[in-house]
RNA sequence: GCGGUUGUAGCUCAGUUGGUUAGAGUGCCGGCCUGUCACGCCGGAGGUCGCGGGUUCGAGCCCCGUCAACCGCGCCA
């Protein structure tokens, strides 16, 4: 017999039944009645109940084993009595009755435990990672990351591209991110970098005319951590083509991205239809790159209603150039309790605060109940114009009543009845009844910003947003770009307290236009706003005018509301590469002494070409249902990117700076 | 670097208006238990209330500082 086993803990069925058998594994769980012992002996895939008495000859040693300690036992698979099955177990029809027992691994008292799904805090979860995988559902976890990424190999695969590895020590490269630096050993005083994607590499792939390259290719970076973004390193299905065009890329990568989603998301909906948004239009309607379009919400620019009225704040904003006022609808987020903790969110975010208006049943008045028989019956706009009719009638006694009774709130009525009449006399009927659901409508706006502005501009804003009574709308004004990623993350908030944002869903959009160039506020200096390897539209024309109107073929795919993807067609043409440069400020020079390697490559035969990368790390997180992208990596850094099980970063030894020619500066 | 939240037993947490010897569950140790599968019952050990200072007759609780963890901002094409 094996040494360690016969049988894996999920193995055993009915079939087994009298079979000596051999498992090793850990003791998950010990029920231990005195005379008859139970223990949960579990390994990755599954879980056997083992048992002994006083009949076995290593009973009183088993008795002394716990939780964790990794054993391997000899026995003999038993049926379980009809009254005995345990349901909740795939084994659960029999049990290995222990004859003999070996101790291969024993545990002291421990920091977190395996069995159950406790929580526990993510400082002791990573320092103690080997006891943490072994939970079931990190080991879930990672066994999806596995399927994912051999899924995606074989997708790519099929697909004719060629996998090829890349180097990990390199040369620092000028991208967005810091690098970590590699002292070299043989050149005191110079670095070698860890790339912070494969980028200039599968360019060269392409000019060396492998014409589809992909890799799972590990990435570095040295940047802080967010929950969706693991410190120092992560990986990303890094792909390029050549002879390709946007559409080609978008027509290769999306049944790889569909199928994995297919594939591994359990019981989610996967969009097959891909819209493609444009950066600006994204940041309009949904104030982010990364939109998440399972929540309905889509942001309106609504200056018009506010320039020259009465709220103040928001007439004086727009007297300045470049400012708005958008609006975030908030169907069914009508009440005042809701508004306000909208309001609270937006002014912990650093705004001035969200003005709103949110539109409620308008009380019925003398002139709309002249009509309504039935005090219920639902007051459209055809009553109300019959109501109309009625003050013909009655010489306007019920207007004139409904006038008084609303003088009291909203002022003198009588000029709004005049213009009222003046429209519908003059034929103009859409601007009578306008006014009249202004006035007398079922909608009646309230919140301070309502009062401010008057019913007509807010029920233009109403029927502008289409909204009605239950629903309210937010307001943020000034310039959009100071502003933007506070609406989005409101529009967000809103969307998912009003349980607007649909669940079991993957949304995904491509989001496409990206310009090529941003101003920084500060310095009013002009940067690249991705990465500086994407062809303008346009080509080298694009690059003559304004460089803040100049767009690239640069696009990013966005999926509820996390960055998937990331990708451009490449600029392969070296003046026009000189030339984009040049106006982000660097000269010919610099750039061939930054990345001459690609730059010359260029100058002998390249290709036009493209790809993208695919964050695999991100796509495992959210088949996985994970808020955390730590949650689906092995060994994660923390929140400060150390990693307290491995100790890193460490002191170096004596001698190993010496031998780089470094000296550490001291920190004060 | 900045902001928010959190920090009490190995672990997860409770702890009232500032008032006696800081509690529960779980784990651990000991005892009992032959059908459990979150086994049950009895007993026990286990605490620098993150750390430092202050206010007070008295601080887990109030104040100031500091450290750590997480989330966010900056950053990340």
């Amino acid at each position: 017999m094996h040494s360690f086993r016969s049988h894996t803990c999920a193995d055993l069925t009915k079939a087994d039944v009298g079979e000596p058998v051999r498992l090793s594994g850990w003791v998950h769980r010990v029920r231990d009645h005195g005379g008859v012992l139970f223990i949960d002996l579990r390994d990755h895939y599954g879980i056997t109940q083992v048992i002994a008495d006083g009949d076995s000859p290593v009973f009183s040693q088993l008795e002394k084993v716990r939780s964790e300690w990794c054993i391997r036992i000899d026995g003999t698979v038993l049926e379980r009595d009809a009254s005995l099955v345990n349901p909740n177990l795939p084994t659960g029809e029999i049990e290995v009755f222990v004859r003999d027992l070996e101790v291969l691994g024993a545990a002291g008292e421990l920091p977190l435990m395996v069995f159950g799904d406790q929580d526990y805090p993510e400082e002791t979860r990573l320092r103690y990672r080997f006891l943490d995988l072994r939970r079931e559902k990190m080991q879930k976890n990672m066994k999806l990351r596995s399927d994912v990424v051999r899924s995606i190999r074989q997708r790519m695969w099929d697909a004719d591209f060629n996998e090829f590895q890349t180097p990990i020590i390199t040369a620092s490269s000028p991208e967005g991110a810091r690098d970590f630096l590699v002292p070299s050993r043989l050149h005191p005083g110079k670095f070698y970098a860890l790339p912070q994607a494969p980028q200039q590499f599968k360019q060269l792939l392409m000019v060396s005319g492998f014409d589809k390259y992909f890799q799972i290719a590990p990435c570095f970076r040295d940047e802080d951590p967010r929950a969706d973004r693991s410190p120092t390193d992560f990986y990303q299905l890094d792909m390029e083509m050549s002879f390709v065009t946007q559409e080609d890329v978008f027509a290769t990568i999306q049944p790889v991205i569909q199928g994995i989603f297919e594939e591994f998301g359990e019981g989610h909906s996967v969009d097959k239809v891909w819209p493609q948004i444009s950066y600006r239009d994204a940041a309009l309607w949904y104030g982010t790159d990364k939109p998440d379009l399972r929540n309905p919400i889509k942001m309106q620019v609504v200056s018009d209603h506010f320039r020259g009225s009465g709220f103040a704040i928001f007439a004086k904003l727009l007297e300045q150039d470049g400012t708005e006022v958008r609006a975030i609808p908030a169907p069914g987020g009508g009440s005042r309790k809701f508004c306000d903790r909208m309001n609270k969110f937006a002014q912990e975010e650093g705004l001035p605060g969200m003005g709103y208006i949110f539109w409620r049943e308008r009380p019925k008045t003398d002139l709309q109940k002249n009509d309504a028989e039935d005090e219920d019956a639902e007051l459209d706009l055809m009553s109300m114009l019959q109501a109309w009719e009625i003050r013909e009638k009655d010489g306007g006694e019920a207007l004139r009543n409904a006038l008084k009774r609303r003088e009291r709130e909203d002022g003198d009525l009588n000029e709004v009845r005049d213009r009222i009449e003046t429209h519908w006399q003059g034929g103009e009927s859409a601007q009578a009844e306008f006014l009249l659901n202004a006035y007398f409508g079922p909608f009646e706006a309230a919140g301070p910003l309502a009062k401010n502005i008057g019913p007509e501009r807010t029920e233009a804003i109403r029927t502008q947003l289409g909204l009605g009574v239950g629903d309210a709308a937010f307001f943020l004004a000034g310039k959009p770009s100071q502003f933007e990623l506070v609406a989005g993350r409101a529009r967000t908030v809103i969307g998912n307290e009003l349980k607007l944002t649909e669940e079991n869903r993957f949304a995904f959009a491509w989001i496409v236009d990206f310009p090529l160039y941003e101003k920084d506020e500060d310095t009013g200096r002009i940067d690249f706003s991705h990465n500086p390897f994407s062809m303008p539209q346009g080509g080298m024309a694009a690059l003559e005018g304004d460089p803040l109107e100049a767009l690239g073929y640069q696009y990013d795919l966005a999926c509820n509301g996390y960055e998937l993807v990331s990708g451009a067609i490449r600029n392969h043409k070296p003046e026009i590469m000189f030339k984009a440069f040049e106006l982000a400020g660097y000269g010919e020079a610099e750039v061939r002494k930054r990345f001459g390697g690609m730059v010359n490559a260029f100058t002998f035969g390249a290709p036009p070409h493209g790809g993208c990368a695919a964050g695999i790390d991100r796509i495992v997180m959210l088949l996985a249902d994970e808020a955390n992208i730590r949650e689906v990596i092995l060994f994660p850094m923390n929140q400060r990117a150390e990693d307290l099980m491995m100790d890193a970063p460490s002191e170096p030894a004596s001698g190993q700076l010496m031998e780089l020619g470094l000296r550490v500066i001291p920190q004060d």
